[in-house]
DNA sequence: GTTAGCACTCTAAAGTCGTGAGTGCTATTC
DNA sequence: GAATAGCACTCACGACTTTAGAGTGCTAAC
């Protein structure tokens, strides 16, 4: 690895990031000079940060400008970032006060948590609701509510629950109902509810069931009881990212929407971030959304009373708060969780 | 009014205002002398231009550039269109096959339709989802279905329906529940589901609330029940408005961005829309939306199977292809009543 | 190893200028 | 009197040049 660096190349490549940061423009050597404290020339800061650009960790637009940092930099700045800022009591009451705001459900309070982050980071903030169907599968049960009205139970090994109320084409009676969820209790027993579905899409293709009616019936309202909801992802502030210069023109800004908009991308990047504990960042490229998008992501994780998993995060350019943004999201995170488990 | 327009000066304007919205160019004299068959001189369209101008339909931004259609054209001209492009084969076959799609629920369909709002038309797609609170209640039921769970199945004179699963902090009996129930029906009779979520919430803070327990426990569980859900809106495409080259610097767009983000804006202003039956457009400040974003509103309504009334639309800049997105519009709507209203 | 000095590079901002599209006015034609 | 041809005038836009200044790399001195 690259952690072969001096102190002094550490702190000025250090300034360097955090100058960029505030400004977003590169910063020349006379400029870290000044404002890094250290009794050092501008003289001795151009040799270090030819070393730092030979290593792959600046690299300078042309000839006569200052130096930006890679995503190498952003990635080591961050790894050594040992003073967080803390979250500051502001900002505490902030999202505390934000997460009684208690919307009309899970829904509402995942969408205000989302429009608190971009709030409190300046950038976009994005949530994705937990996420069921990756849970192992333990009971189901189907309770008639009135003509052609069915209500479904799913228990997960969990403890989570979900209800699904099934508007039916014809009716099913309470004893059938019953039948209907002894059968699957005990078929599908140890499966995730991902794959109890795919069980149960593949049966109901089988020769089976095109010959017993009732199976057939019974399938399809199974199959609507665990189909997986589209995730919910909140993402709130898109706004807000016009306020950075690098993305002021269309094109770049484009590319970014176009990202977002197949939300598919969103969430393949995202579900990566639910397996790890504790907040996680993405600089650059690794978010793998679009190569020269040059978006961060800040994410983790949250908890329900149900230990369901969902994830919460800021988006915002590579040049990104790091710093104030980091603790932002990890207590919001453990705040949300609390709030969740709580209800 | 200004219908005081001689058939030529009308026909001028016209030729102007979809030059303008095809190029997003101001127009001069000889383009429109050109392509306008109409054998006359560059001369004589310019005296004509020049009584537009005064008459407030056409401005310049500088002396020697061609002219742009004012808000006040773009009026006229939508009101006076009467050769409507009829919806080709190919987008209906469109519009059919995403209605197909049928997604998840109705929030489902509802954002596959603003998709394929969006995508045919090339600006946003906009969808608001019917809203039920707006219509007289008419019968209310409290169904036990579970410790601390309870639904409860709302009503409306128009025959539509609402489920809402309640989860309660201690327990209710299944006699308590329909004693709730009776109180509610009786009580209620011939109010809007808003009004009585206003009469429970009254009722709470009454004195006599605080003292009769029981009361406050039924009246808490009511006012879940008909609590307003957010009204759902779903926009799509917002990317695609990064096209237009007048949102092409960031400061129009942030603009626009943020206008939508205050759902509530949006949710006002096509609460308007869904009074009057057929297309409505709005033009530029008529949005009343940003004065100075310049966008433009197409609406039409769309009824559930229980008569719920919904919206939607498509949002693009002032200067827009009226002529086309006219007829998708109508036609998307009256196929998602059709589809709504089968299923 | 550090620093001062200096020549060199390159961008961004400011100025210059010609071009051409488009206008408004007037004299002319039908 | 409406339509047109002609013409002088205006003004943004693009191409080009110039200038200023920020920043670099290198070398020689401390």
């Amino acid at each position: 690895m690259d952690i072969e660096l001096s102190l002094r190349s550490r702190q000025i490549l250090e300034a360097i990031v955090e100058d960029y940061i505030a400004t977003a423009e590169p910063v020349g050597s006379s400029a870290v000079a000044r404002r890094h404290a250290l009794t050092l020339s501008s003289a001795t800061v151009r040799n270090v940060m030819a070393n730092l650009e030979e290593m792959g960790l600046l690299t300078s637009p042309h000839t006569s400008a200052g130096r930006i940092p890679t995503e190498k930099a952003y990635r080591l700045y961050v790894d050594s970032l040992v003073a967080l800022r803390q979250v500051s009591r502001e900002e505490k009451r902030q999202i505390i006060s934000h997460c009684r705001k208690v919307g009309v459900g899970l829904s509402g309070i995942l969408k205000e948590t989302s429009r608190t982050l971009s709030q409190l980071s300046n950038y976009m903030g994005i949530v994705i609701a937990p996420s069921f169907t990756a849970d192992v599968f333990r009971h189901i049960e189907f309770i008639r509510i009135g003509q052609r009205k069915i209500l479904a139970i799913l228990v997960s090994s969990k403890g989570a629950l979900q209800n699904r109320l099934i508007e039916t084409d014809d009716d099913y009676g309470s004893e059938e109902l019953i039948r209907m969820g002894n059968y699957l209790n005990e078929k599908m027993q140890g499966l995730t509810i991902n794959q109890v579905r795919e069980q149960i899409l593949e049966e109901m293709a089988s020769e089976k069931a095109q010959y017993d009616k009732l199976l057939a019936r019974a399938l399809k309202i199974s199959e609507q009881a665990v189909r997986a909801e589209g995730e919910e992802i909140f993402i709130e502030g898109q706004a807000r990212i016009l306020d950075q210069p690098e993305f002021s023109d269309a094109g770049r800004m484009k590319e970014i929407y176009q990202a977002f908009e197949q939300k598919g991308l969103l969430v393949q990047l995202l579900s990566r971030c639910m397996k790890a504990d504790g907040v996680q960042i993405y600089i650059g490229t690794e978010t793998s959304l679009s190569q020269s998008a040059g978006v961060s992501l800040i994410t983790s994780r949250f908890v329900t009373s149900s230990n369901t998993v969902g994830m919460l995060g800021v988006i915002g350019p590579t040049r990104m708060g790091y710093s104030s943004v980091i603790p932002i999201v990890d207590y919001t995170a453990r705040m949300v969780s609390k709030l969740l488990s709580e209800v």
